[in-house]
DNA sequence: GTCTATAGCAGGATAGAC
DNA sequence: GTCTATCCTGCTATAGAC
């Protein structure tokens, strides 16, 4: 899956090391790290069995390496999505800024592969952490997690309490991960067919589902 | 971590073949499929190295039988509670189903480290399918999440339309999963501490997210 | 910085004795 | 059904020529 179309002619002008670092990052999102070898991304990426350990020093570096120097900046391009759309949503409402978050992380100026693969390794890490976990954690979930917390009690009636709030981000962002994450799942139930608009209508759906779940309900009535 | 208390005794008595299949859970479930190797699992179950070829033909062979042998009844258990817990309640409404479904997932008859083991295993999956994702959507997330939609379009207004039910279900889906399987992400926000009873407390809160969201809005009134 | 060659080892799997 | 011994493949990592 997921044809690839940047091979030979990129791969000339760019330098070993960063060919590296794409095909890594490639083949660890698509497989996780143990099922990958360091001679398939060596084949790659076209360059020399010995590179990795030439550029990186071993197999566990150049995996640490692809977070610190593509997964993290594409984070933070997520954060300044969100923090620049909520700006520019002037007074902020509920609405606006579960929206804002939504597509932050399903729309946004990432490719649709770029997405996929971002949100396959950091599942890789939820899944089965390593060092790298805490890296992301502690320099894009906690800070993110902080943000959003607080820009949405800022927008909440006092009623709701601390933990209460907590948990309805816990929420919120279990939708926004799943929606990426479990594409294989969601594939087999609404089939790939469908409107390529369906980024569109998932952010549509999270923000009403958050604001007001499953819909207007009919307690009480039964059957 | 989950201390091994299963060891010798329970050992003796117990058929190598079972043995293999109760570590290699516990193994594959901690650390995936690639991780962990024969070996380990062997010694594990203080068996020989050839056993797993022996009763299983291959690795990929045991780990297959893991999900059918002990991932599908379990899977059952909780489809079974499900459909009793929405019995037992009577006349049903979008609170009980919900709730139903919640409670089978989060609490239930089995213990804290069997659901860990169990989530930990399908998380795997879904992040790196292999031929066992197949049969577990087949066998499993098919029938219950026809189950789950059926059921809770007869409790909601004809006013919700198919598409919107689906996304509804995953969304409650993607949290119910989400809590089994983001706890080292919740646990680095929440802390360790905090009462046992977190599992109520969860399943309290994904019924009332489900049905109303965040909370009453105060839409339109900003700061 | 890139290459070849190879060390050194861990992995899955099997043959064959018991 | 269980064991030992062993094969063989594939892996990471490094030494050293270019």
């Amino acid at each position: 899956m997921a044809l690839k179309i940047r091979n030979s002619n990129n791969h000339k002008n760019e330098l070993t090391r960063d060919r590296l670092l794409d095909e890594a990052e490639d083949l660890f999102s698509q497989r996780g790290y143990h099922a990958v070898s360091v001679r398939e991304i060596t084949k790659a990426a076209e360059s020399n069995l010995a590179a990795v350990n030439y550029h990186f020093g071993n197999k566990q570096n150049l995996y640490l390496e692809v977070f610190r120097s593509r997964w993290l900046p594409r984070a933070s391009q997520i954060q300044q999505s969100f923090k620049q759309s909520l700006k520019n949503s002037g007074n902020p409402t509920p609405t606006m800024v579960v929206q804002s978050f939504a597509r932050a992380f399903l729309e946004g100026p990432m490719s649709a592969d770029e997405r996929t693969r971002h949100f396959k390794l950091i599942s890789g890490e939820l899944v089965q952490p390593t060092e790298a976990f805490e890296l992301v954690v502690e320099q894009v979930f906690r800070p993110l997690f902080g943000k959003f917390l607080e820009d949405l009690r800022k927008v909440m009636p006092d009623t709701v309490d601390e933990k209460q709030m907590i948990l309805n981000v816990f929420s919120i962002l279990s939708m926004v991960l799943y929606f990426n994450f479990a594409r294989p799942l969601i594939t087999t139930f609404v089939g790939g067919q469908e409107h390529n608009d369906i980024e569109t209508r998932l952010v549509d759906h999270i923000v009403q589902f958050s604001l007001s779940g499953v819909g207007s309900v009919k307690e009480e009535v039964g059957k």
